[in-house]
DNA sequence: ATAGGGTTAG
């Protein structure tokens, strides 16, 4: 094990190059007490006095928010002998439930001062915590830690550090550890390993992609490289996938519902029904995320009438839709332009008691946009506020697009404000329908005006909102003004980007928008800014085109291709008594005939 | 007792 502890500690210096700045930042807060935080958060509430394991554990059971939890620890650190760490665990697990991410990284420092002896369970939620808040380089400094308090990393450990690097998108490192793991047998895998790593491979699909383009620097054969990459990193998770069965690890519901959406992304019909026909097979029945996942896909291959036959076939079932499974059904709708049938969705939630939450706002609040229906999209937006819902930054940008595109500049301009009133932050989406709004509506004076006054704020900036303002003096006919924006473009370190190549379906780009987004705009805390900087810019602009373009095209699938894909799903034979007429009736089988 | 993977939005 010792030795196990070096080769790690050894692979972490020199191979993932994170291990030292990862502690210089984890060790670099504030060296103030944690507990000074506590007493400006936690006066809210009486602190509960709990003198005992059973009180601590009553307590612990009723966590509602941040406050109760930090009235707890108070609680916890004043008695006297500590409570014992798995209480403290318990807490700490709590506030990452919250995902109050940066309380919980305080609290695992706190906790550490306060002389408990921490255990690897202590470490790994700590660790967890760093990943969900895409600082996977604390993490692994809290993997030096381990070494200092004499805890062995495992599994759990890895599984999680593994996720983080994929969250961040950072590919070549998870899959580096990965190797490392396997090669040194630094701990046993389990399910769960393989699933994250299947996970982030099957959504990397595109990440490949985006790597051997910027390498491409925009002049080479994208569509070789596209053919190449996009089908080898799905097909390098189904030979994982391989590998952990013949390791006698044995996939379950989540395994499976990764590889059905990680194939469902790639519109490879086939093998999602090879898949699902394979997980019932084995007596695996789908659940409510593969029937959103099948929703979603269909819808987004514009087959929404098929998806509808799903939602039904899945309630007949007994698997009761949840609230993805709705809004996936009526994002569909909403692509398709089909705003009764959506409304009709959205109301149909309230009747089987599924609250909808912010997205399935957003969603019908953008499908009244599209459509021009300003006044639905409004009321929707006052009529989340009541329902107890605050509007997020999505929402605020969706309806700025959309009373631009209809005209009303003073609202939008107005609604700019309020955003930023609501202490909300603008986002690339933000800024580019406030600049594209602007323009489409003759104020390309001003829409340049933003765009300087962002510059002068030090917001990072984006090809994408030069490019909009350039559009903007091109269609006024200032050519010269066009002009002189593009010669300017170096001296603001930015490069024109690229036009798309390659056909990707839309759910993928816009995941991995937002990681890029998130990179891009994450603050300084994470390493590799500037690498994730070049792929925001280079990238984005054409994936969001794309996105466009895609949406478009599947509006209407022709008709050999929806073939396929219905057949894909029907030819499974969802049912449980029928997978003996899988295979031969391909297609021919009715929905009825499923159950 | 306490820790890790999967579905929806601009």
């Amino acid at each position: 094990m010792k030795m196990k502890g070096f080769c790690l500690g050894q692979f972490l210096t020199s191979s993932l190059k994170c291990y030292e700045s990862g502690k210089s930042h984890f060790f670099s807060h504030s060296p103030l007490r944690f507990l000074s935080v506590i007493h400006c958060f936690g006066t809210k509430k009486s602190a509960t006095n709990c003198n005992s394991r059973e009180e601590i554990k009553v307590v612990l059971e009723n966590i509602r928010d941040l406050d109760d939890a930090l009235c707890l620890y108070e609680n916890m650190v004043r008695m006297r002998p500590l409570p014992c760490v798995e209480q403290f665990n318990q807490l700490l697990s709590c506030v990452v439930n919250l995902k109050d991410y940066s309380t919980g990284i305080y609290l695992l420092k706190d906790v550490c001062n306060l002389g408990i002896s921490v255990s690897e369970y202590t470490m790994n939620i700590g660790i967890n915590c760093c990943c969900l808040s895409d600082r996977v380089n604390y993490g692994f400094s809290i993997l030096g830690l381990f070494f200092k308090r004499g805890c062995v990393p495992n599994v759990v450990t890895f599984s999680t550090l593994l996720k983080g690097l994929f969250r961040e998108n950072r590919i070549n490192e998870a899959q580096e550890l990965f190797r490392k793991i396997l090669r040194e047998g630094m701990c046993e895998l389990s399910v769960v390993t393989y699933g994250t790593v299947i996970d982030g491979l099957c959504k990397a699909g595109n990440t490949a992609m985006a790597i051997e383009l910027l390498k491409s620097n925009g002049k080479r054969e994208f569509s070789v490289i596209d053919g190449l990459c996009k089908d080898r990193v799905i097909d390098s998770a189904v030979k994982l996938f391989a590998e952990m069965t013949e390791k006698g690890i044995t996939p379950n519901i989540v395994t499976y519902n990764i590889l059905v959406c990680g194939f469902c992304n790639l519109g490879r019909w086939r093998e999602v029904k090879m898949f699902l026909k394979e997980m019932m097979d084995c007596k695996i029945c789908p659940d409510v995320r593969t029937f959103s996942t099948l929703i979603d896909a269909l819808c987004k291959e514009g087959l929404v009438d098929e998806a509808k036959d799903i939602l039904h076939l899945m309630m007949e079932r007994n698997v009761v839709p949840n609230v993805v499974s709705y809004t996936a059904l009526m994002d569909g709708y909403c692509l398709q332009g089909r705003m009764i049938e959506a409304r009709n969705v959205f109301d149909s939630m309230a009747s089987t008691n599924t609250a909808p939450n912010i997205n399935s706002f957003n969603i019908l609040i953008n499908g009244y946009c599209k459509k021009m229906k300003i006044d639905d999209a409004v009321h929707l937006f006052r009529e989340m506020r009541l329902k107890g819902l605050t509007p997020d930054i999505v929402t605020y940008s969706t309806l700025l697009q959309g009373l631009f595109r209809v005209g009303r500049c003073s609202y939008a301009l107005k609604l700019f404000d309020e955003l930023q009133a609501a202490r909300l932050k603008p986002d690339f989406h933000t800024y580019c329908n406030l600049l594209d709004g602007l323009c489409k509506n003759k104020h390309v004076k001003r829409a340049l005006l933003s765009l300087n006054a962002l510059e002068q704020n030090g917001e990072l900036l984006h090809i994408s909102y030069y490019n909009i303002v350039m559009d903007g003096f091109c269609k006024a006919e200032n050519f010269h003004k066009a002009q002189s924006i593009f010669s300017d473009l170096p001296s603001k370190g930015l490069e024109p980007d690229s036009k798309p190549r390659r056909e990707m379906p839309r759910c993928v780009y816009c995941k991995r928008l937002a990681t890029i987004n998130r990179l891009a705009t994450g603050g300084k805390a994470i390493k590799d800014v500037d690498f994730a900087r070049k792929h925001h810019s280079k990238l984005s602009h054409a994936e969001r085109r794309h996105v466009e373009a895609t949406r478009r095209s599947r509006e209407n699938p022709c008709r050999s291709r929806k073939q396929l894909i219905t057949n894909a799903v029907k030819g499974v034979g969802l049912s449980s008594n029928s997978t003996s007429t899988i295979g031969s009736s391909d297609g021919e089988m009715p929905l009825r005939a499923w159950i």
